[in-house]
DNA sequence: CAGTGGTCTAGACCACTGC
DNA sequence: CAGTGGTCTAGACCACTGA
């Protein structure tokens, strides 16, 4: 294992356990340096990865600072649905349905590693753009990370932004799986359309820095409107990479 | 503007314009601190931006290659309908329904910079799984690609596919937005559903590597059978590094 | 074995920020 | 001004590949 790897892997720790919280400015190069007793470049190559993780951010002239999370976590379609939105210069809002304790459906369980009949918290949204009906969105996960967010504002903040700003989350990933479903009973019900008319159902699990999953949301949408949209970017091959480049 | 980035830039051109080949071995380290006269760092910034952007690869004791496009090329949904399905075992096909010109259509226009009524080639397949009709897609672009596109086996090579292999394209990302549409008579009638029967609509357009918009598709896949999967992941303030500390 | 990339050291000058 | 990150030099040793 070279060097500058674990030192990245030693900051990373500190960053991650909340030692360094967002905002703290981390040692210099130079004390870095002495602290690892390792030379400038190899302190930088340490830094480069936690750049390129977005966990800090450099000021030329001031130092490097651990990133606060994103007041707008943007990764892709979960960007947020009040956030895009109210970028539109749309009213966006949401109405809490329901929080309950369900068994989890087969989806959930995949997706967070759970045995099939363990209980989640399910927490239900209808969601409008300007008074329109458009969302029914139903954000699952275990009960102390799911209540958190219930009892933040789920109805003006998107779930991304709450798990950054309240929860101390740092967001890595989104997966999700789309298609198109006829609205069941319930959905129909809630946003007002016929049971049966095409939905847009997006199944998304965001992990976290480190790979963990945090809960998992089933999202439908009303059809055509809106699309969701997602940036797909080629995987480049590995490697560990000595500083930044730019452009 | 910094050496190292302009040291790039030059290569990157070269490999661009295809004066160097995928496959080609690019000079040493040490040769190109000869002909750019800097020093091994200097270089080897740059070949770190080459590599982060997929453009070459390198191996230890042997040196760095232009790489070759993918035979698979991986970009979220546009993996490929054939390549992902054979992948799960499945018997992949498709069908031409038609190739003819046809005036854009406002999203294709928007997606490939052209003029509202500028033609454009239409490529129109149904798409098989096991004998099944599952998705109709209709790939369109400008007239030489098309072309091209279309003259290549289209009925059993993805799209992705054939302007990697076969067109000498290095794709860099793919924009996809989806929705929930009910089935239109065309589309109905090829697949063998009711009209207004929900169905996933994804409109995509695949970027080369140095940000043309090759192609704009529309797919209509059927109902919820087969999810279209993304993966998107945080955007990172300068680029994307698949390397992870975690090992 | 020689050639290659992977990593590292010990310095250096610059541009930027803030006092 | 001193402190910081951005960039660069010149040299070094290592591990890996292939003849």
């Amino acid at each position: 294992m070279s060097r500058f790897k674990d030192i990245e892997a030693e900051l990373r720790q500190r960053i991650v356990r909340n030692e360094w919280t967002p905002g703290y400015k981390l040692p210099s190069e130079a004390e870095l340096m002495a602290e690892f007793d390792v030379s400038r470049i190899t302190v930088r190559q340490a830094l480069a990865g936690l750049h390129t993780t977005g966990l800090i951010e450099k000021v030329n002239g001031k130092g490097s600072f651990v990133t606060r999370p994103s007041d707008t976590p943007d990764l892709g379609p979960l960007r947020g649905f009040y956030e895009s939105n109210r970028a539109r210069g749309k009213h966006a809002r949401g109405k809490v349905v329901s929080l309950r304790t369900v068994r989890a459906p087969a989806f959930v369980a995949r997706s967070l590693g759970l045995e099939s009949d363990e209980k989640v918290l399910a927490l239900t949204t209808v969601r409008y753009v300007d008074e329109a009906a458009i969302g029914y969105f139903v954000i699952m996960g275990r009960e102390p990370i799911m209540r958190s967010v219930a009892e933040a504002d789920p109805e003006t903040n998107d779930v991304m932004t709450l798990l950054e700003t309240r929860l101390g989350y740092r967001l890595q990933e989104v997966v999700s799986d789309v298609s198109a479903v006829p609205a069941p009973a319930t959905v129909a019900r809630h946003l007002g359309i016929d049971e049966g008319a095409p939905l847009l159902r997006l199944r998304s699990t965001p992990y976290d820095i480190q790979g963990e999953p945090l809960c998992c949301g089933e999202l439908f949408f009303l059809g055509g409107d809106m699309p969701v949209r997602f940036r797909t970017v080629r995987q480049s091959p590995v490697m560990a990479r000595p500083e930044q480049s730019g452009t």
